[in-house]
DNA sequence: CTGGATCCCGAATGATACTG
DNA sequence: CAGTATCATTCGGGATCCAG
């Protein structure tokens, strides 16, 4: 993901470490606790693994996860949020949840919720 | 700005609402009150005014931003926040701003948020 | 063999410049 | 301001490679 070159004020900063298709729901997936690669794949739908690798990568990059691998067999690495960084990104991530639900209650689409298991049904 | 036609979650919903290289620091200068649209081309560096009016277009149309045109003369609009998703948004885009602080302090960049004023030179 | 990671390329989208 | 042209980036598919 590119970084602009100069920036204002560190929320842009922020934003252009967290931009693209697919960081947002591997952070929200990886608030349940530290997970595989493969593990990711399946839970996120429609992701392929190259895209997973390629946000995870920058996500450990500017320090939101951090990556264990563990010798021996079975081949074993896990993917989950840094406690600092990562934690206090996943508030704000929090509250984005929450605008997106209301906007969808709001909008008349309780159902989508609902499908989700967002809302009981 | 294109939405997907499909999420898995309502973050990804509000992921999309707000991507765009603009729309966190238009967000985020609107924090201080309601603007107009020469003020918000002039104090947002480098942003065009097609671009500003496009991702003001977006913001407002998902409900983040309003616009008030006051009859008379001269004439005047205002862009503003909007009271319930625009201001619980900017609680997320406060998270991040601190996050991009400690995040430049911590790589030794404090120079950087002095010289933008964030910081006490 | 399995799970993890990288490379190349075409197609779709986003951003900027240019023009009226 | 709106429309169009152009340039830059991102996405996604699939082949390929590496390590235990």
């Amino acid at each position: 993901m590119k970084m602009r070159d100069a920036f204002t004020c560190p929320l842009e900063l922020v934003h252009d470490m967290i931009k693209g298709k697919w960081k947002p729901i591997i952070l929200w997936r990886l608030r349940l606790g530290p997970t595989s690669l493969s593990r990711l794949e399946k839970d996120i739908d429609g992701i392929t693994q190259k895209m997973l690798l390629e946000h995870l990568k920058e996500l450990i990059d500017y320090g939101f996860v951090e990556k264990k691998t563990f010798d021996g067999y079975p081949l074993r690495v896990e993917y989950s949020l840094t406690e600092e960084q990562g934690r206090e990104l996943l508030e704000a991530l929090k509250i984005m949840q929450q605008i997106g639900i209301k906007y969808l209650k709001s909008h008349g689409k309780e159902d989508v919720l609902i499908e989700k298991g967002i809302l009981p049904g």
